[in-house]
RNA sequence: GGGGAGGUUCCAGAGUGGGCAAAUGGAGCAGACUGUAAAUCUGUUGCCUCAGGGCUUCGGGGGUUCGAAUCCUCCCCUCCCCA
């Protein structure tokens, strides 16, 4: 049974704040007294292909409201993409093609469609109705909003008072963004707490519209790997959708204790106080087959955790086969041939550290050449990540 | 339009003629240890190399010099102040 209050108390859930959350309670009312789901607004820029584990936070937020009955508008910022959304402060980002961002939109769906219910969701794209725009109405939609009020939001404020560039385009972000939302007359926006200006923007535009103004609800950004800043591609801190499950496994294994709690609580439904009774590795094992699990499936999972079990030696399972050619050659050259270093350098770098074991000894000499025998198996472990039984296949 | 500051290796940030492939911190990788690929400690982090060296890098081009990240010059980019 969904009655409203229970729904609102379920959508609240892992949300950093409703804006304002007694219109949310309103709208859900309204909705079911008469039977009109409502439209809830997500937008994603397809600057990047890849979706990320950070993204499912948001995601699973969308697969609510969709469980809930409502209708959730996945919306693409083509538009913004190909302009060249300079988010964060590091550089600005280069424009993307049409192609590029049309492509980066399909695969975005293929991926986010492992959590959202594709018959609930509608894909839309603000290319549609925001390509269109004359000069005439930007500066219309522009002369909505002060400079002031652009700089009270905290990413404009920080950068300004840190002598960091700010495009003028930027400024037109937040009102694209909001006509987005007097476009598709959302009902509520979910985006991370970085959005919540721009949906806050997307407010006043609806009322200025005579809409009834969106409810915005902000999720908590997820921490990357390295525990510090937002998880995003540009800082190479993330996990991602495609990741292989061996890999996705892998990095959650190396997350930090700490870290291993703030994916608890944002990326699942347990309680996190009965988590803190289970030993750490446990628990850390049990996020990583349960986050393999949701998106590569529970087969993709048991493979990934006996992958994880090999490499790091905790059983006495023998590695995959490596099938390899007879004959002689230097360690470097073999290992570097399979890419399993960067350069020659690192493959030196490494063997000297002693992170390469050949038959269950350390190698250190970099100039050490090895024999492959047809027939014969040899052990190989290549710092903490490979590991692998070759075997010299018939000459 | 005028004046000033600045662009350095994955990131942040030192370096202002030779000892600089470039301090320090972060991130990454590795080793030890461990409860795991956590934490902690240590090492390491441009490329190639028969190990002696060689080659490419300090916004871009040109120049000075035996020698340049460092000096000159032109160009591109960013920030601040004044108008």
């Amino acid at each position: 049974m969904n009655t409203v209050p229970t729904q609102w108390q379920r959508l609240f859930s892992q949300a950093a704040e409703v804006i304002p959350s007694s219109e949310l309670l309103d709208k859900l009312r309204r909705s079911e007294t008469r039977g009109r789901p409502l439209r809830i607004k997500a937008g994603i820029d397809p600057t990047s292909p890849r979706l990320h584990v950070g993204h499912l936070v948001l995601l699973q937020k969308m697969r609510q409201f969709q469980d809930l009955g409502h209708e959730v508008i996945l919306l693409i910022g083509d538009f913004t993409g190909t302009i060249g959304d300079p988010s964060g402060r590091s550089e600005t980002r280069k424009p993307l093609s049409r192609d590029e961002v049309l492509d980066n939109a399909k695969t975005y769906q293929t991926q986010a469609f492992k959590i959202l219910d594709p018959a609930r969701t509608t894909v839309r794209f603000n290319s549609e109705w925001t390509s269109a725009m004359t000069a005439e109405s930007i500066l219309r939609l522009a002369s909505a909003y002060t400079v002031a009020r652009m700089l009270e939001r905290e990413d404009f404020q920080t950068r300004y008072r840190a002598g960091a560039p700010i495009g003028i385009h930027e400024f037109l972000y937040p009102l694209l963004q909001g006509q987005d939302s007097v476009m598709l007359q959302a009902d509520v926006e979910l985006g991370g707490t970085d959005q919540k200006f721009n949906m806050l923007v997307g407010r006043d535009l609806q009322r200025d519209q005579g809409q009834s103004p969106q409810v915005v609800l902000t999720l908590p950004l997820l921490l990357g790997t390295d525990g510090h800043r937002k998880m995003s591609k540009s800082f190479g801190n993330e996990i991602a959708f495609e990741a292989a499950p061996a890999d996705m496994f892998g990095k959650v294994m190396s997350l930090s204790d700490t870290l291993m709690m703030h994916y608890y609580e944002l990326l699942t439904d347990k309680d996190t106080d009965a988590i803190k009774t289970v030993p750490p590795m446990e628990a850390k094992l049990g996020l990583a087959f349960q986050l393999v699990a949701r998106l590569h499936g529970h087969e993709a999972a048991s493979h990934a955790r006996k992958q994880f079990d090999i490499t790091v030696g905790r059983t006495t399972e023998p590695p995959p086969i490596y099938p390899v050619a007879p004959g002689q050659i230097r360690l470097v050259d073999f290992l570097y041939a399979r890419g399993w270093g960067g350069s020659k350098s690192d493959m030196r770098r490494l063997i000297l550290q002693g992170a390469v074991e050949w038959n269950g000894r350390p190698v250190t000499d970099p100039l050490t050449q090895i024999t492959i025998a047809p027939h014969q198996q040899y052990d190989l472990k290549v710092g903490k990540k490979i590991r692998y039984l070759l075997q010299g296949n018939a000459s």
